[in-house]
DNA sequence: CACCTTAGAATGTATAGACATATAGCGCAA
DNA sequence: TTGCGCTATATGTCTATACATTCTAAGGTG
């Protein structure tokens, strides 16, 4: 595989700060240096330096140069595979059961309640997933209704939630943590596990623009699932 | 904040994809045709998709057209800070302990162990990682010393490996998996808690190009630590 | 010596054109 | 009708240039 120039010039210079040949906060070669060096024109190199800002690996400020980044803060590519998807790909057959439906307003006191319902009520969806009929992962979801009135009349018995909201309502941001905790009573009664057992928890809020949509808290059966992020080349 | 040409031409397409505007699939205008919209060279359209591409928003085939990726095989943005930093940030003292050291062979009959050596021994390194004198977490690492012989004489007491690592060895993918688990008698023993405690277990192995360089295993309390990812627009 | 002005340096954006290369569809021939 | 080759299309890469914007440092002034 012939890489282009940019590719090139991009690559070698990727290469030298991952080696550490050059140090984080260090300056780079000035876009004319690497003209000379690899004889080519200032778009060419700053395609190539434009491409690795962007990227994260290098800080760019006009006027003054272009520098190594801060400390490897080095970011992966987290999949977040939709759960029907992932367990019909490890040939389960899935399954969803929805254990609530309320309709609600925002608990007092609870911020995060109150912004997300933006003064109006709130859907509060359990729901329990399964492969192959064994509980996977409990799932509690709060829906705003005033950002997505339409899922009052959505069927939601047979669909998840989370994919009903993927087909039906546009985002643009969106934050997941993840954190490991003991599973409580009710989670473990759900999961049919032991009480204290523990289970991956997956928080998620989304947003459209800064409109807050719905926001999500799933308990994993600890060794019935887990995440996976790479950072690098190899895309499947 | 007025946006440039190309980036208006950018969050244009983008949001009327993420809005639904543009569907999965689709095929998007070719670059002539926005060039005679927004009034502008072939260069500037370029910019604005080709930054659409990298992002995975959109895919573009030469000679075939531009067309709106696949339905968002929603991947965020994982951060992976580097421990002490993390620490750090939060105001604690972070420490890091070194609690074994050993050179040794691959287990027989364990393939990954086999091929991280490449035909090599080992290094296996087991620390502890703590925030104001509290246990934060046990980490299991092997390193090759085919791919890394210098980590051999490298002063690992004080350092942990990971930011030794980090520093002294050019990687370039890295895969990570996030699950949770109970801590083991071992386990518990060295964060000071009950057996059974959950435990965010994080595993991650780094290649240079197609070789193993190393392999670790992190046992984080799943009270004291979590992992953030994000989508969208908000960088930090 | 402290402060301000200014010139140069470096990146940001954009243009117009050129040639390369992969794709898809059309028309022709078997 | 089927299959093949050609061509128009669309993106990929690169050049050379121009002007805008922002930062740095040098030098002059009080």
């Amino acid at each position: 595989m012939t890489l282009s120039l940019h590719e090139r010039i991009r690559t070698d210079i990727e290469s030298a700060i991952l080696s550490g040949k050059l140090a984080p906060e260090e300056r780079l070669p000035v876009e004319h240096e690497l003209m000379q060096v690899y004889q080519c024109s200032r778009m060419t190199v700053n395609k190539a330096l434009s491409a690795l800002a962007a990227a994260g690996l290098i800080e760019r400020r006009k006027g003054a140069g272009s520098f190594v980044g801060r400390p490897h803060a080095h970011s992966m590519i987290l999949d977040v595979p939709d759960l029907s998807v992932e367990v019909a790909k490890r040939g389960h057959v899935y399954g969803y059961q929805l254990l609530a439906r309320k309709l609600r307003v925002p608990a007092r006191g609870n911020a995060e309640e109150e912004l997300l319902a933006g003064g109006r009520r709130l859907l509060q969806l359990d729901g329990l997933h399964s492969a192959d009929g064994a509980p996977m992962a409990v799932e509690r979801r709060l829906v705003s209704l005033a950002a997505v009135p339409a899922i009052a009349d959505a069927d939601l018995e047979r669909e998840p939630p989370g994919t009903w909201l993927l087909r039906h309502v546009p985002w643009t941001e969106a934050e997941t943590r993840i954190s490991a905790v003991s599973a409580d009573a009710e989670t473990a009664r759900l999961l049919k596990v032991a009480a204290g057992t523990a289970c991956l928890l997956v928080e998620r809020q989304t947003w459209r623009g800064s409109e807050r949509i719905t926001s999500v808290r799933q308990y994993f059966l600890g060794t019935a699932y887990h995440l996976v992020a790479r950072f690098g080349s190899s895309r499947s």
